[in-house]
DNA sequence: ACTCACTGTAATATATCAGTCACAACTATG
DNA sequence: CATAGTTGTGACTGATATATTACAGTGAGT
């Protein structure tokens, strides 16, 4: 099922910028030039997955609108990207207090926007990435994402944040093996200028993390390919 | 199969740069001068599946280019990174505005370069790499695509790569003789110069690969032309 | 300002692999 | 059963891929 995407944004050379990048990701496209329109939009039809929207907009701005979306029970949980012509502090802080899941300042790459949006339907279909269990397991580890702890047995072990978003990844994805830029682009996110390597050091210090409870075979690697973790040695 | 990147850029001293860069990054390279000569390889030559194009050329911009190549059905579909001298805002719009899926702004760093071509080759060429099934099975032999594993029952098979890769063409065709030049051809490439008894060589460490678990005789010799795969003793 | 944990890179060490060869073993045929 | 044409096998070496370590920069927290 293609997520269906409303774009709301006054200027209408960006409005078709958006449509056509956002096409040309396989994704539905409802355009609205204002708050106004938008909500017009939102009370007719089928609600869209995701909601692009520009800051500054006459009538009825993209701050405004967010605040009066999430008071709607059946709109409120629509993830928005918000865009903002500046990148200062305050509009930064204040759009995603109101509710806004990301942020983009304006200029920006159709791609950088496109990979944006795609990541936030990443988080918040279930469907696509089921973060809807508090758990997860694989052999004798365990991840628990509450208490954002990887526990074997009983034992908690103890890791870096980049190490831990790699064993989160894996253990969603037991058994499948993963290309260094696959790991690139699902931990680092793409457009980083990251080095293929680092990825070895990092599972270097994953397995080294693993080691003082013996998993550290978990984590295998494919060679010529990359990595994989399993616990079928 | 490597990517293959068509540079387009009027200064030589760039295009060597970027021809370079992308190389060492395991990509095939072609380079072009200006919007005509990009055109003129374009219609030559198999198509690229990414271009990187100087925004400011002369003859034919990229700008022109751009447009030029999304009215050709063969090539629209072909992603652009789009190089500017400068970021302003007008020069941003417009090229993104043209069709260019990503765009760098001048100078940029040739590592930055090779992670937004493979962030954007990454999400449009997954679709070239078609491991529609995710298993293959022959007899009591089954290749995991997805894990990149070969196992025998449940018990995981360990070989190179190179053997990985025979096995997998052997399993996606069971039964099939195959000479050693399509063998040299489907695994090695062509224009790769290779001995055909390499082949022999490896036929041989598959074998010995299966041997832990008695299936080598899978492997079977077709003599005077080449190999088959079979379960059929 | 000072730790301290964390990150990315580069340099170096190590492991594994690829391709070639020489020779042994095999097979089909007269 | 001798022979010529194949194929199998093990060993070797340079090439590649990965592992490991050290280091410098960053930034949060104190």
């Amino acid at each position: 099922m293609k997520p269906r995407i409303l774009v709301v944004d006054d200027e209408a050379s960006i409005r078709n910028m958006l449509a056509f990048s956002l096409n040309r990701a396989d994704m539905d496209v409802a355009v609205a030039a204002d708050g106004n329109d938008a909500l017009d939009k939102l009370r007719d039809t089928e609600p869209p997955d995701l909601i692009v929207l520009d800051w500054m907009m006459p009538h009825l701005d993209g701050l405004q609108l967010t605040r009066t979306l999430r008071k709607s029970p059946e709109l409120r949980d629509i993830p928005i990207i918000m865009l903002t012509a500046k990148g200062s502090e305050t509009d930064r802080t204040s759009g995603l207090d109101s509710g806004a899941d990301d942020y983009m300042v304006k200029p920006f790459s159709t791609r950088e926007l496109v990979s944006r949006v795609r990541a936030v339907l990443r988080r918040t279909r279930p469907a696509a990435s089921p973060e809807s269990s508090d758990t997860l397991t694989v052999g004798e580890l365990m991840l628990d994402l509450q208490s954002h702890r990887a526990l074997a047995g009983d034992r908690p072990l103890s890791m870096g944040p980049t190490e831990f978003r790699l064993l989160k990844l894996f253990m969603h994805n037991p058994g499948r093996a993963w290309s260094r830029s696959q790991l690139l682009s699902e931990i680092w996110g793409d457009n980083r200028a990251v080095e293929e390597r680092t990825v070895d050091v990092h599972i270097r210090r994953l397995r080294k993390s693993l080691q003082e409870t013996g998993h550290h075979n978990y984590v295998q690697t494919v060679r010529g390919h990359g990595y994989r973790f399993s616990d079928v040695i």
